[in-house]
DNA sequence: CGACTCATCAAGTGGTCTATTGATTACTTG
DNA sequence: CAAGTAATCAATAGACCACTTGATGAGTCG
């Protein structure tokens, strides 16, 4: 038995710590919920339809392993991404998982067909198109998400909104719209919506967290009209 | 129960398949080793510790994630890492690890205590100063390793035969040791050798794979002296 | 062919993880 | 202070994981 082997392992122990943590797919759509902002254990819980409980539980899990951190605010507890270095790693498994997992590729393909929203525009693309003003980007998560961080000019119309506010939105401009990432279907609805009322209309491939992590520009808070 | 909670389910669980697989410190090991150069299953279970069938039941584990995949000839089992991403996941984990995970910090701090060598070069600095002819870049990784794939222009001594090999190496030169990455002690142990044989010599603070994963250049192959 | 080696398989055991349940704590509000 | 809500705790049953052991398969070589 070499000397180095206590240590290695002991090393690898710590490294392991955060893979066991990655290693459940509840508490995976957690940190990819909290790379949008902070949320509330029962936000959490609920949207995911996970019980009160157990959803505590991988939320304290996920602590454990230095992923999240919390604040309490009178009745609530708030759990936030500990780092961005996290977002970055549920990117990781996500890219792995899309090159290399034949079942993921069948399972997209299953969902969302040949892509109802051909034509996605790319991060980059976006980054040039979106200073004329021709382009409306349009942000289609739920408001709170808006407000803690968008892409700077963005509107926000949250997908569950956006039929009863489409007389608002000029018929003679072209749309972009995103959401929490790319397997997220709201921009697939919003784009869906937007073309059925004939509208010009594409969707961001990619969602709010890679914009930010690519460092292309961001505002937070913002007004919200009705 | 909204629809799209059973493809959400379906997906995360595809994630989680990754996830999995590096939750146990065994196998990040082995993917660590995999990431300098292909091996065979009895090799990685003696350097590890592991018994060989147990060592032979992880590495299932990893390709049945797709992180690894494995070739046969003759008697031997070459595995190998299936793609490039699958190091950047390895290094996301143990990036997030080292910037998050107290516990971590103390046991690298015990090991290396104030880091016997002080004053690590960078890989950028490396990349401008390994073309003077005054620095001499030493692998000090085992010879396998070295053959398949090494730093542009590094010469292969291997730790263990560092110490008879000191004569061949001219002493009015300046050395930069690497090895296998941050956490190898490899490079530590070849530039304490260089030292107290009065050569200047510095160690690189990543490893190989964290070369080649910046693009830098890389050679295979190579003759080796004895 | 028979002996040998590398690797995998199969089965069993102890340990860990997950989700549920019901109780408890922490805080706010009337 | 009593009632109500968000979250955690504690205990548990069942599923899953890790490692060992001994047997089996697959390939080489004398």
């Amino acid at each position: 038995m070499p000397k180095h082997r206590d240590f290695k392992d002991r090393l690898y122990g710590q490294f392991a710590r955060i893979g066991k943590a990655l290693g459940n797919p509840h508490r995976l759509e957690f940190l990819e919920l909290l790379a949008q902002c902070e949320r509330t254990v029962d936000s959490l819980a609920t949207e995911t339809g996970v019980s009160l409980a157990n959803a505590s539980q991988h939320l304290q899990a996920l602590k454990q392993a230095a992923l999240v951190e919390s604040r309490k605010q009178g009745l609530f507890v708030y759990y936030r991404l500990a780092d961005p270095a996290v977002f970055e790693l549920c990117a990781a498994i996500q890219s792995v998982a899309q090159r290399r997992l034949a079942d993921l590729e069948r399972l997209v393909h299953e969902q969302f067909g040949d892509r109802a929203t051909p034509e996605p525009v790319r991060l980059e693309e976006l980054l040039e198109r979106r200073r004329s003003s021709a382009v409306i980007v349009l942000d289609a998560r739920p408001v709170s998400e808006y407000q803690a961080g968008h892409i700077a000019g963005a509107i926000s119309v949250p997908v569950d909104e956006l039929q009863r506010r489409l007389r608002q939105l000029p018929k003679n401009k072209e749309y972009v719209a995103y959401c929490r990432g790319p397997y997220c279907v709201y921009a697939d609805r919003a784009v869906e919506l937007l073309r059925g009322s004939k509208r010009r209309a594409r969707r961001l491939l990619q969602g709010f967290p890679e914009w930010r992590a690519a460092g292309f520009p961001v505002e937070h808070g913002g007004d919200v009209w009705h």
